[in-house]
DNA sequence: GCAATTGGTTCATTATTTACACCAATGGTT
DNA sequence: AACCATTGGTGTAAATAATGAACCAATTGC
């Protein structure tokens, strides 16, 4: 069913900020596939660059093929790299982490983060991968995304992860259509417990939704107040990340925005 | 005899700083493979997020995953991120760009880049693949790196860039031997024409070289007394760079870095 | 309206991948 | 020291997945 590249770049998955490092047979047994398989598969990755093995453990990590890549992307792409400032200042506005997640297939993933300089705040990890149903940045990203999209991910089944998470398809496409007339998502510890996140929409050129910014505090700092400075910023920034890199937010979205603004 | 994973992620090599989108039908005519072949490798690249389509014009560019990746590797193993201001220092002292590079394989990856801020310097694009044979960086990083590496290498017929490419194996043996001796290697118009390099090697925990930090200047500001200033900034900065990233570098070279900044 | 592109798909043939068993080496336990 | 359970890594027939020529449909230029 599944090709054998794909079964050979899902092994990339498994690497992430906590779990940087595997051995061999640990990662064959993770993933579910042959260890002469694996073995096999991170022979080709690491010639391609994208791996790398430590010479005394023998275990393997993320490669300098990576690095490439991506100074390639950013060269020509340069999404972090106009992002970056403007999450630092999101954060400086509402004293709170910022993030920038982008649409990766029916994936979103967690480009840039600015974290909040006070004691108590929420931390996030790089490169880490949003739930689409559950986040607020999710929920953002989808209300302004192509409808094929949400139809395909309300059709599966979805996790719960908190008391608090939606799972329900129809009361979900409730809260996209709040999203969409309203322009922002909010997600009240639906992702994560203590957590509250709200999050806007950034645009590509087609004037769809490829990715969100997000800002997320601690749940018991979230007063009506707050939550309406912080909104106002979210907007802003997202509205501004859509202009610098090119991309065209729809009209309903402007009118929000300017109304936001004033 | 190549595994058809391999034959998918040799695609990847194909987006460059220059060519940063391609067609179907180009890719495969320049990757050599059937384009049904390549379509059905485009499709599992963009499902792991290494690559994504433009939805108006169906070109294929690198993808939201590569950042993801890079993220998770700079905040495990920060080599870009501690490289990046050592570069900047070394640019304004010798007023020239700056470039590290790092192994991966048998091939020489440009991590990073400081450019000059004179009106007349050398410009490198990004994630750029240096020689080994004709690169100041390249010899420096040979020179220091396993036995077995540069044995292989000059094995192999050896490309001539410029009339002053040397591609004599027992000349380039002297090379590195002269590189290893000095602490730095130097390439004059060796890769590129006008362009005169300096590159001095960074080592990992077993005190071999796992890459090299260089310095390309125009070759008509490459002085006497220009290069002796530009050698010892760089053995400097690439000692500074094995330190700072847990290397250690062997005490022949340590001796030769001590004698310098004196 | 024709010709030459493009991106994309199909399906029988073919070549590759797979998984089991196996090896050598390491490290902890009795 | 013998033992057991690991580790990373490697051959090999059997099973599976990749291949590529021919084929669409849609643009584009003339």
């Amino acid at each position: 069913m599944s090709s054998t590249a794909a079964k050979a770049l899902s092994l990339l998955t498994h690497f992430s900020e906590r779990t940087p490092e595997w051995g061999l047979s640990e990662l064959a047994r993770r993933s579910g596939l042959d260890k002469a398989t694996v073995h096999r598969m991170l022979a080709v990755l690491m010639q391609a660059g994208l791996l790398e093995q430590q010479a005394e453990t023998r275990l393997y990590r993320l490669g300098v093929g990576i690095l490439r890549l991506a100074r390639i992307r950013e060269a020509t792409f340069p999404i972090t790299t106009i992002i970056g400032p403007i999450l630092d200042r999101l954060t400086s506005e509402t004293g709170e982490t910022a993030h920038a997640s982008l649409l990766s297939g029916s994936e979103l993933v967690t480009v840039a983060i600015s974290e909040s300089h006070k004691a108590n705040r929420v931390s996030l990890s790089a490169g880490e991968i949003l739930d689409l149903h559950s986040t607020a940045s999710g929920l953002a990203t989808l209300a302004f995304s192509e409808p094929a999209l949400a139809d395909r991910l309300l059709a599966q089944p979805l996790a719960q992860h908190t008391p608090h998470t939606e799972i329900d398809p129809t009361r979900l496409r409730r809260l996209l259509s709040t999203a969409r007339s309203k322009g922002y998502a909010e997600a009240d510890q639906t992702y994560e417990i203590e957590v509250y996140g709200i999050g806007a929409p950034i645009f590509d050129t087609r004037g769809l939704a490829c990715g969100a910014i997000g800002v997320a505090t601690p749940v018991h700092r979230m007063t009506h107040r707050v939550k309406a400075r912080i909104v106002a910023r979210v907007v802003a920034a997202a509205l501004e990340m859509t202009m610098k890199s090119g991309g065209q937010a729809p009209d309903r979205f402007n009118r929000i925005a300017a109304d936001l603004a004033a």
